[in-house]
DNA sequence: AGCGAAAGTGTTAGGGTAAACATAGTTGGT
DNA sequence: ACCAACTATGTTTACCCTAACACTTTCGCT
């Protein structure tokens, strides 16, 4: 249950010096060597300089184990991720170590291996011996289903990225719905009628959720989606799928899952000879920094990763002070970013419908 | 000196069962329970399992502070950075975190407020309170000399990203010199002669040596170095570069430093009608996935952030168990990728020498 | 001067785990 | 049948720190 795999050879930082060691050179008992190093009050101030002499002299850094220990805190939060290929999880895992670093904890990056993903005992295993105070997930919520038993009772948890309302744990995340939504009328608003939608990855959520409102945004204004092609979130499989609709004329506008597909469909509809935005309309989600760059700069969605963090982190607090056991499911939203690869529907094309 | 910032309100995770919860129920004693946890060889099947149905019972989990405690170890590695916005940044740290997983730790990963640098006890706090076994280092080499004499002795470290051979700790790295030189050569090789540089920030270590092994290999040549341009590493800024390249119309290359700030020469380019590769040839650096989507798809050099994991893991090893003081410098060669936005030197621009 | 309060420092007692040693129970060889 | 060699389990102790309490000195006030 909690066995360790083979471990790799142990060893120790030759722990040179502990509390006793300064505290005999320094004249003073270890506990005014802990309360020096803790920045207590009442510490005279020669003593205190007496003490930090020694620290210096025996090169004394606290053990966080035994620190920990007596404390019953690591001052630590676990985020466990799969990836950090995505845009999106890297800034999101960027927001949310500074905020805890400002907070006072520390981030031990836990990345699951994929292939772990079957055996629940697996993960399970990791976390059981990760130190840390909280966890913040940040994988598709889908896969958490098969975690969350898991979870030590007891362990504040934060899901970033789920879509799941009825999570038993509290979540976070960028309003994917609101998101696809604004982009889709953005483009129903340029007189666009045939909006395809290149997709995310199958197990993702948040492409799921994008793809969900894409659909649903049309039919509510009496459109018909248009077709779904999938890609893999990068820019050569938005590549691939652009060879697609370049082959169908009647397409006037794509709202692709993210900024890299995006970029992959207006290669494709370069080599074609495809005019952006005049023959066709591409936008895409995220708003990387890259995207104002893109030929034309891309039309996107842009992403609020600050506020998620600062929403996490509100969340953590909650859980880990209060002690109140309301768990809270809350959006961010996005902003559309207008750029350059969306235009008026063309006319020809409207007249091939 | 190692005084916490005024801690946030500290809490415990309700310590649900220890070893002795455990043992009473199982009625066994500690010690059998600890091996049980550990996967001793020498447990009766039987003791075993009642232990094991023991721990489910109470939720048992090791309490990770104790067994580092014991142990002298956190099985536990810290990633020093300062963001997490560079592509190779994200890159190098997905590489080790792996490789680190692999090898049974966990990563605390460090994110150094940029203001923090000034003051080095800012770092040092930060260093001395985390429970880490030993430190990867991945800033620039002209920062840590300022903390280096700051981390604690006996502590292993190894550098990602220095350009130092003369540091006091083992490093690796892409070779920089190297990948800027097979480019440079790759572009005078199609016959440019006015190769101009797009470098990254000044302070970065590896914008410099990018910058200076282009001069040095056109040097080499017999070619004047050609005009340096300074961005901060974002394709906004490659863009601003490129208006002013655009208005130079002998410049018949540039290498850019990174392929953001090549996306945003193409899209300068692209706006001033500067045609690619026909009237100018751009060459980035890093090999991003979108770069095989840029328009004109982006010739160049790819990194290697595996092999860098792989000799980080191997640096460590050395440091952690053979305890040899010997410190090594690695260097991982890059390769040319070779795609469009590359090609023969213009008649025309050349004319104009 | 005398007394109480405050400031400064020390002593003691764990916190959960695992290494080291100790003991009881079992097996196998003669 | 007896002892050696295991195997399985228990007991003790130490890892390093800090909360809680206890004690001593200093200070301010009457």
């Amino acid at each position: 249950m909690v066995a360790l795999p083979d471990s790799p050879a142990q060893f120790t930082v030759p722990r040179s010096a502990a509390m006793a060691d300064v505290a005999a050179l320094a004249g003073v008992s270890s506990q005014t060597v802990s309360r020096v190093a803790n920045g207590a009050s009442n510490v005279k101030e020669s003593t205190r300089r007496k003490v930090i002499d020694a620290m210096r002299q025996v090169g004394y850094r606290p053990n966080g184990a035994a620190r920990a220990l007596k404390r019953g805190s690591f001052q630590s939060v676990g985020v466990i991720t799969f990836t950090l290929g995505s845009y999106g999880n890297v800034r999101t895992i960027d927001a949310l170590s500074r905020r805890l670093a400002e907070h006072g904890y520390s981030v031990t990056l836990i990345q699951l291996a994929e292939r772990s993903l079957g055996s629940i005992s697996g993960a399970y295993n990791r976390l059981a011996d990760e130190a840390v105070d909280a966890v913040a997930v940040l994988f598709e919520a889908r896969l958490i289903d098969r975690v969350e038993a898991d979870f030590p009772p007891g362990l504040p948890v934060v899901v970033i990225d789920s879509t799941s309302e009825t999570s038993r744990f509290s979540t976070v995340d960028t309003d994917q719905a609101q998101g696809a939504r604004i982009a889709t009328e953005y483009l129903i608003g340029l007189g666009h009628r045939e909006i395809w939608h290149l997709a995310g990855p199958e197990g993702s959520f948040s492409a799921g959720l994008r793809e969900y409102s894409w659909g649903l945004t049309m039919t509510e204004h009496g459109l018909r989606p248009g077709q779904v092609l999938r890609g893999d979130w990068s820019a050569l499989s938005g590549y691939d799928a652009g060879q697609v609709i370049a082959r169908n004329p009647r397409v006037s506008a794509v709202f692709a899952a993210n900024d890299s597909m995006a970029f992959g469909l207006l290669r494709a509809f370069h080599e074609k000879g495809i005019r952006v935005p005049e023959d066709i309309s591409v936008i895409g989600f995220d708003d990387m920094p890259d995207a104002s760059c893109a030929w034309p700069p891309l039309s996107t969605v842009a992403q609020d990763f600050e506020k998620v963090g600062d929403i996490f982190m509100e969340l953590l607090d909650h859980q880990i002070n209060q002690r109140d056991e309301e768990i809270e499911h809350r959006r961010v939203p996005t902003e559309l970013v207008i750029r350059e690869s969306t235009g008026p529907a063309s006319i020809e094309r409207l007249a091939l419908l």
